[in-house]
RNA sequence: GGGGCUGUGGCGGAAUUGGCAGACGCACCAGAUUUAGGUUCUGGCGUUCGAGAGGACGUAAGGGUUCAAGUCCCUUCAGCCCCACCA
């Protein structure tokens, strides 16, 4: 039979159209199949493909397909959501509305994504811009206002001004917003929306533990460092002028002896007190000068206050300082400073020639001599010097001062956490309303249930500089308050974008459920997800706040899992031109031109043959071709043996070993390692095998290899496998088929290849029957012509033999 | 300053448990097919010495453990990422 050309276009849209209105992996509840839960970010509904999903796609497509075939109930929905936005099309943030403008890009954008990735569960699309999305949101909102885990305050924020919104910690980067890395971020005072994310600090770094076995350790680490626990004690020292507490903390309170000033932060409220007119500006100077600088580069400066404190522990007074080092937002925003132990102690007293009072002395060692200490002992050793508690361990000596503090209420036992409180609040068009009203009368009163959604108004105008686009809308911002009826203004802040993806992979169990955020028992089937793919960059961001909402949700009542995600994969970036490819960047390179050029199986086996999964992959369309050709070679292979095509049938033996050999080399990285890469470079061996030996393949051997290397390729280049297998006679889609497996017997070499060494160096190679002994596999390598020319003349020392591998002989 | 990761041909990368370094692909070279180009098929392709058979060297640099090291240990260098006056 003739070779059929490879024709991209023709089978992918063939197919493409088929399956239009197909769901292959619709999702079976309370199926007996065991569950998988695949979840993707969500693809950005800009006008091109962004792509870094191409390689989401490639990932978690290739993966489900895989899942499915091997029988498990995959759940692989797509979503659709409001992040994301273009740098450049901040304009449009203010101006359209985000639901029309995500509609409007959803068309276009369904059909490239559903030549890449057809695997999705298109029912529980879930758009985060839909007003049913907002009003759960809002119900979230509320029930957090309701238990304390919500609340405003007046706050220092970060402004960008480009932005002209509020920034979270998280989003602040090196200074710069995250998304204008050429734009430093101001500090701004303002009444702002905060949800208590901190009550969950404990127990978010506590329960990391359950998720070392499926989680990085990178993100993990990466997320202990950010809540940031240290355990340590509260002190108050007294204001020698009235007594007034001075409250510090510290990890060392085994050191207090050696406390030889008290420091404040610039900004700390007691300065209000302390210092003069002087002093003042002062303080405002280095709050200035921080939020402009990088961290690293500000040196340490202080001056003293002028007033002087008590030593609750020896009684003794010492200076209150102001220092630029100190910071308002970590512990209490005061601290003790002990030079002698302590390097940034040790630098400030130096450098204003501070006393310095060594008070630890290392375990096998004599106390430290000052003066001329050159550097402080920041070790754990034995207190001296500090009254009754002279000889303890530094241990010891944390644990009962603190408590001895907290007996004669100076003080307590306390651990300080690093994470702070989520900042929501946004003054931007983009995103769900605050459901709250802001009463005269009544104060700040809750939006009544049956009234929410808050929906956005639509067709606004942008507004000047900072302020929400929402004030100038008179029709949203005026009403009536719900408890006294009076005038009442609206809340015109907007939740922060993150909080819709902190648990939109709930709503997708449930996407129409208008009676609440979902059914608990649909999420108790499902949840948690079993496999969660995204870009490592969401690493404390996103992946904290879904932490959060997920405990949240438990205590509410809605949910039983104390996680989201079981096993978390984070896939390496797309970089483009040496930078992370993005948008804000504009190096973003359309992934669907590859796609219109070599097809959709071509661009998604290219990117998974480029590199594994989480590892970052150098974007470039050089060694595209060399997967099309590969296609090509698989097709007119497939195509010219479909019927007829027996040959002598003496290879028979060989490619069909290969063929299990691949299959079990395939299986084996998918389950485990999801080395994609190398399942496509095996399944190339293959194809180079079979057109080696092309001839030699009998008529009955070639269907089984065919249909294999169709169940083989399905996985990666889906349209292609599924139009071999109809060619070959097969009908429905081709991942309904289970995934093939491998007969070992098969599989297995007729005989071991023995690798001789000399001296470990490879000196000759030979055949020998599996499980040959040791003595023989000695015996018969000594027997190699090459061998014994290398042995002449010299001792045999030692003989070591690895059984069905090497012999190798250590000679003098 | 603290924590983590990475370093293999011209390039992307393979080597899963210490056991043949460079699988697979790109680029390049040659041959066959073709009027020619492209496509396709076949072969070559770490460096170096050698006419050849073959030898020596080779996984950032140096040292160590081992019969055997890309893989384990120590030191150094380079690059990337995260955190960063966190008391």
């Amino acid at each position: 039979m003739p070779e059929k050309p490879y024709d991209h276009n023709q089978i992918e849209l063939k197919w493409h159209d088929r399956w239009e209105n197909a769901d292959f992996y619709k999702a079976e509840e309370n199926s007996s199949k065991p569950k998988f839960y695949v979840l993707e970010m969500l693809p950005y509904p800009s006008g091109t493909l962004h792509i870094g999903h191409i390689r989401n796609y490639s990932i978690g497509d290739a993966l489900a397909r895989y899942k499915w075939m091997r029988g498990f109930n995959v759940l692989h929905p797509m979503g659709w959501d409001a992040f994301g936005l273009p740098a450049e099309n901040a304009a449009i943030a203010n101006k359209v509305p985000p639901r029309e403008w995500t509609l409007r890009n959803i068309a276009a954008m369904k059909k490239t994504h559903r030549r890449f990735a057809f695997s999705y569960d298109w029912d529980r699309e879930v758009s985060t811009c839909e007003p049913e999305y907002y009003r759960w949101n809002q119900w979230f909102f509320l029930e957090m206002l309701k238990r304390g885990l919500a609340y405003r305050k007046r706050a220092l924020v970060n402004w960008c001004p480009k932005c002209a919104t509020v920034l979270a910690n998280e989003q602040v980067v090196e200074g710069c917003c995250w998304r204008h890395d050429d734009t430093p971020v101001e500090q701004r005072a303002l009444e702002q929306w905060f949800l208590k994310i901190t009550a969950y600090a404990d127990e978010l770094l506590t329960a990391m533990s359950d998720l070392e076995e499926g989680w990085p350790e990178r993100v993990l680490t990466m997320q202990r460092n950010w809540i940031g626990r240290s355990e340590g004690a509260e002190i108050d020292f007294k204001l020698a002028d009235d007594g007034q507490p001075i409250r510090v903390f510290t990890t060392r309170v085994d050191t207090i002896y050696g406390a030889t000033c008290v420091i404040l932060a610039p900004e700390h409220p007691l300065n209000e007190q302390l210092l003069d007119a002087e002093g003042k500006a002062r303080a405002k100077a280095m709050v200035d000068a921080r939020a402009n600088k990088d961290p690293g580069d500000i040196e340490k400066e202080g001056f003293f206050s002028g007033h002087y404190a008590i030593n609750p522990f020896s009684g003794g007074q010492v200076p209150i300082w102001i220092a630029n080092f100190v910071l308002m937002g970590y512990g209490t925003g005061a601290i003790m400073a002990v030079p002698a132990h302590d390097e940034r102690d040790f630098e400030f007293c130096r450098k204003y020639g501070i006393a310095v009072v060594p008070v630890v002395r290392p375990l096998d060692g004599a106390l430290a001599a000052e003066p001329g200490m050159k550097e402080p002992f920041t070790e754990y050793g034995l207190v001296e010097n500090t009254g009754q508690w002279s000889g303890l361990t530094s241990e010891e000596a944390r644990r009962q001062m603190a408590a001895f503090a907290k007996q004669h209420g100076f003080g307590e036992p306390a651990i300080t956490f690093r994470i702070k409180d989520w900042g929501i609040s946004r003054q931007r068009y983009w995103g769900t309303p605050i459901p709250v009203i802001h009463c005269p009368k009544c104060g700040v009163v809750p939006v009544p249930e049956d009234q929410l959604p808050v929906i956005l108004p639509e067709r606004i105008e942008i507004t000047g500089e900072g302020r929400s686009p929402l004030e100038n809308v008179p029709s949203f911002v005026n009403v009536n308050c719900p408890q006294c009826g009076g005038a009442a203004r609206r809340e015109t802040d907007t939740m922060d974008t993150f909080i819709d993806s902190s648990w939109y992979f709930y709503r997708y169990c449930d996407p129409h459920n208008s009676t609440m955020p979902f059914d608990p028992a649909k999420i108790a089937y499902w949840f948690e997800i079993d496999q969660y793919i995204g870009g490592v960059e969401h690493a404390i961001l996103h992946l904290i706040y879904s932490r959060f909402f997920t405990k949240m949700m438990r205590d509410i009542g809605l949910i039983q899992n104390n996680e989201p995600v079981r096993r978390m994969f984070t896939q390496g970036m797309v970089i483009a031109e040496g930078k992370k490819m993005s948008k804000s960047v504009g190096n973003v390179v359309g992934a669907d031109l590859l796609a219109g050029e070599l097809g959709a199986d071509t661009a998604r086996m290219f990117v998974l043959f480029a590199a594994p999964p989480e590892k970052e992959v150098d974007w470039r369309r050089e060694g595209a071709e060399g997967v099309y050709r590969f296609l090509g070679r698989v097709y007119r292979f497939a195509t010219r043996n479909l019927e007829g095509a027996g040959g002598s049938g003496e290879s028979d033996r060989k490619v069909l070993r290969k063929l299990h050999q691949t299959v079990k080399k395939i299986t084996g990285d998918f389950e485990t390692r999801w080395h994609f890469n190398t399942c496509i470079a095996s399944i190339m061996e293959l194809v180079n095998v079979l057109y080696a030996d092309e001839a030699g393949i009998s008529a009955a051997a070639m269907p089984q290899i065919v249909e294999t290397l169709a169940l083989l390729l399905a996985p990666f280049a889906p349209y292609l496998a599924q139009e071999i297998w109809e060619e070959i006679g097969n009908e429905g889609p081709v991942f309904r088929y289970p995934w093939p497996s491998f007969n070992p017997e098969l599989a297995r070499e007729d005989e071991a290849e023995i690798v001789v060494q000399v001296n470990g160096k490879l000196r000759a190679r030979m055949m020998a029957a599996f499980g040959t002994s040791k003595e023989e596999l000695a015996e018969r390598a000594l027997a190699d012509e090459k061998v014994r020319a290398m042995l002449d003349g010299k001792q045999v020392v030692k003989t070591v033999v690895v059984p069905d591998k090497l012999v190798n002989f250590v000679v003098k």
